[in-house]
DNA sequence: TTGTACGCGTTATCAT
DNA sequence: ATGATAACGCGTACAA
């Protein structure tokens, strides 16, 4: 164990036990037709010369690496960790391995790194980045790469897809808030490049405000608790109260911070809701109303889907998650 | 684009253009020593036959992977999740991706994982998991694979390590709490399992007050923000106070949360220090104090490391973050 | 039950 | 400047 071996090989294994390097693949392989002893024999040798096949002679060999890649745009966001985790979980059960391909929000290096996981050669790949289009999943797929997609509608001969719904949730929160006598403007919190669900959040938002006629804002923020703390310090005082609409939870805790430190209460004067909940919802305070979904259950399902998918089994291509809204103490009950 | 492809060969380029296999290579490679005409020839065919080189053939050849192995207990963490980025940062930077082994707390899957980061043939391996010992680290190691050890002192030919200082921050903090008049009892929080780094730190708190004859306490306590909520909130209640020191901020906020709810004003008597303070420690109301290690800048140089290993090139072997110390408004000002 | 020989898609070393 | 050809480490028909 001191010294660095050099990589032995099947064919070391076979000579040092006296068969055929065919034979040492059946052993490893557990292929059957191999007489009990020599078996024996050559796991012995395997055991004693520390052999470890390697896995990109038998990728080679077989056309199969047990890898799949996992395109993010970073690790850094928790729901996108939480997914991270759900698929790296049915992942090691069934013995694939995760290959991680971030992309940085950039489309340019979204484009490099499809390069990279089709040279890859992982044996599937799922997708949840805003950067990369509906061509750009295609290009991918055109690769025989079996492909699972979060967060887009596109489904194809080898490819399927897990969606959100916020939509039917937002809309229905916003006309039951008016409708029970809500007395606040709303306001949406843009963020620039904030991706596809916040943008199908907001045309929600702006569409159910347009067809109630009610009078609705839309306002510029920074993807950051630090800044939008600041930002919003000032504006909120001057307004005196509102309903904000979050993206995530940092986001929506910087108004609940900002309007608290200002001397405004929550959820009286100001109503903080967060669109893409985690459990950190439940820490902050007031703890925040939220719409929830369980991204670890999403990364488990969509492993599951792109399994199926590997074995041709994969009947129901689009899968869709409702979010469940969930009311804590940063609204007010109606 | 529309159908998929048979995976395009180096050899069918070769057909294809009118030249040997040799010649795409060197074209593929930037090896000089071809005809600029015939460069331009063999590009428009890998054009047009939309060819990509097997990452795995290459890597059979060259004995190069561009791949580093990273074993991490799992991506569910914020504090792990923030290093994942720091690594994959200057790894997408150095044109390697990384693919993840996620041992899930048990010894005996991290065991399998190092097996199947051995077959998997990485070129490096950076390894965060508590699970690991030192003999576990050299055997993956015997295996020609540098390796660069987060919060474990290993060094060695092929292992360099990545070492978090919290003890030092954290006497001089229990030190000077004292000293400066400070009234309350200390209680550790302890976590089955907890790992290295919390095992260390409970020694620093339980010998800093041996030393000062202080008496002290050490209470058990779930690593989940929920169960340690509700276990802390009859506690509390019950003591009436205390200073408690918890792992990370989830666990602070909940004993801050399980204080403020019984009516219990922090910090006047209940004190909070959370070891592994993340972003969340400003975000969370009171703000958690907090000891803090940027761990995005941890995985920065640990990838950092890996590299200058790789190439042969590492000369200080080991490298030690210090925490620093960040009040806010879970203790008090003294 | 076991062995031979070929293929997987590259790189690299020779010749030419 | 270009082309054969041998590795790289393994799986697998086919033969024995």
């Amino acid at each position: 164990m001191k010294n660095i071996k050099e990589r032995v090989t099947i064919y070391q294994v076979a000579k040092a036990s006296g068969v055929s390097l065919a034979t040492v693949s059946r052993v490893i392989n557990n292929k059957g037709n191999v007489k009990p002893d020599t078996k024996a024999r050559v796991e012995e040798t395997i055991r004693r010369l520390g052999y470890k096949p390697s896995g990109l002679a038998q990728a080679l060999a077989t056309n199969k690496t047990t890898n799949i890649g996992v395109i993010i745009p970073s690790a850094n966001y928790v729901y996108i960790a939480n997914m991270l985790n759900g698929i790296s979980e049915v992942a090691k059960e069934k013995g694939f391995v995760l290959t991680l391909f971030t992309t940085s929000h950039s489309h340019e290096e979204a484009l490099t790194m499809i390069e990279r996981v089709i040279t890859t050669h992982v044996d599937g790949a799922i997708i949840f980045d805003d950067e990369l289009d509906a061509e750009d999943i295609m290009k991918i797929n055109s690769y025989s790469v079996p492909t699972i997609v979060v967060n887009n509608k596109i489904v194809g001969e080898q490819v399927g897809c897990v969606l959100f719904s916020y939509k039917d949730q937002l809309v229905k929160l916003i006309e039951e808030y008016y409708a029970n006598g809500g007395e606040k403007e709303m306001t949406f919190l843009h963020v620039h490049d904030g991706g596809r669900l916040l943008q199908h959040c907001e045309k929600a938002f702006v569409d159910t405000h347009e067809s109630l006629g009610r009078p609705y804002h839309i306002l510029n923020c920074d993807d950051s608790y630090t800044r939008t703390y600041h930002d919003f310090k000032d504006v909120i005082e001057k307004e005196g109260g509102g309903y904000f609409i979050c993206y995530r939870d940092s986001i929506a805790a910087a108004i609940e911070n900002a309007a608290t430190d200002s001397g405004l209460k929550v959820p009286e004067q100001v109503e903080v809701l967060s669109l893409v909940g985690t459990k950190y919802a439940n820490i902050v305070r007031p703890t925040l109303t939220s719409l929830q979904i369980d991204m670890a259950e999403v990364g488990r399902r969509s492993m599951y889907m792109l399994i199926d998918l590997l074995n041709h089994d994969l009947i129901e291509k689009s899968y869709r998650f409702e979010a469940t809204l969930v009311e804590r103490d940063s609204t007010k009950p109606r």
